[in-house]
DNA sequence: AACACGGGGTA
DNA sequence: TACCCAGTGTT
């Protein structure tokens, strides 16, 4: 009787040679650069939703030369709508790295490659699997409900000693010879078979030896302790416009969609309800100015992670821009659409 | 160790 | 609504 490694390893390759119907355009890809591109724009986003970010970078920017040389905004113009923004940043910061220090090279070494920004424990084990062949287990979230289940593990995994634990169980089932058809087989798996909700247990061929199938606690396993509070935002942003010029701001504090781009942004802690009476009020006591015309949308919501967003756009002309504002850059109205803009934002501008 | 960071799919 | 997704960076 084999150990159980070894014999979750034998399914598992066994059923990605005859079950496994994945197909992903970076799937059997060595090429360095594919590969870490691809890790990065599938991190917490589903295969499906990458998938062309993934084809519309690639076309964009062929090599890491093309993307290190590119300019920061016609980048994060490509990643609009993908979410998790610093993402993008970093994305940018090492492939300037990689290209303009390191000659275009990734580093092998896990202690160098994991130094990379943006990269961490999974895709740094990613790379070196798939890219290298060297024998690193990825670790994401298909790997630990997996392993969780079979194992019959209901440490928190995400907990420093959950993480610590896992980490090393995927490291004992590891294929060293072949690790990267064992990642990407076990990823596969969960995504396809041993899925959060509604596993194909009845079809599962790990289901004789399944910890949580034989003890009815697939619906239990993973454990996570972690609870997300939510917080309610109500934002306006005043799109005002002067002539033919609209005038729009970066975001760059410390909160949501950093480096993207916005109206002129009024939060409050309340609900407002605005009528045409309170945004003149409010124009003329902030702007010291009388609007020529006041158009208010209707109000629109967002769900994020750790917040809701309660949104409304008002568009509001002037004969001329407001000498008492802030501004930080006025642009045409027609390449509005260059910039990168929250979704909410960029729902907006398809279909004002 | 705890928390923030988006947008979309599923039940 | 609640949870999850080829996780990482910051405090």
């Amino acid at each position: 009787m084999k150990n159980k490694p070894a014999r979750f390893r034998k399914n598992l390759l066994s059923w990605n040679e005859t079950s496994n119907k994945r197909s992903m355009p970076w799937k059997g890809v060595k090429d360095p650069y594919k590969i870490w591109l691809s890790e990065i724009i599938l991190q917490q986003t589903r295969v499906e939703q990458g998938r062309k970010y993934y084809e519309s970078f690639l076309e964009a920017f062929p090599a890491i030369g093309d993307l290190a040389k590119a300019g920061d905004e016609s980048v994060f113009k490509l990643w609009e709508g993908l979410g998790y923004y610093n993402r993008c940043k970093n994305l940018l910061k090492t492939a300037r790295e990689i290209y303009f220090e390191k000659g275009g090279i990734f580093p092998d070494a896990y202690e160098d490659i994991i130094q990379l920004k943006g990269i961490g424990p999974y895709t740094a084990a990613a790379m070196l699997s798939f890219a290298f062949n060297k024998p690193y287990a990825v670790v994401d979230g298909n790997v630990f409900r997996v392993l969780a289940r079979i194992y019959g593990i209901d440490t928190p995994i995400d907990s420093t000693e959950g993480k610590k634990y896992f980490t090393d169980l995927a490291h004992q089932n590891l294929d060293k010879k072949l690790p990267g058809v064992y990642n990407q087989a076990i990823m596969d798996f969960g995504a396809t078979v041993c899925k959060p909700a509604k596993p194909e247990c009845n079809n599962c061929i790990m289901n004789s030896f399944c910890a949580a199938y034989l003890n009815g606690l697939v619906n239990h396993l993973p454990v996570k302790d972690n609870i997300i509070r939510k917080k309610i935002r109500h934002l306006t942003w005043l799109k005002i416009s002067a002539g033919n010029k609209v005038l729009i701001y970066k975001r760059t504090a410390n909160d949501i969609w950093q480096n993207l781009y916005e109206f002129y942004l009024v939060e409050k802690e309340e609900k407002t309800d605005w009528n045409i009476e309170s945004v003149k009020d409010f124009c003329n006591h902030v702007f010291s100015m009388n609007p020529q015309q006041i158009n208010i949308l209707p109000k629109t919501e967002q769900q994020l992670t750790h917040q809701k967003i309660k949104a409304q756009i008002i568009e509001i002309d002037f004969t001329e821009a407001p000498g008492t504002l802030h501004a930080q850059q006025w642009v045409e109205e027609d390449v509005l659409k260059q910039f990168a803009f929250p979704k909410l934002l960029a729902a907006y501008l398809d279909e004002p």
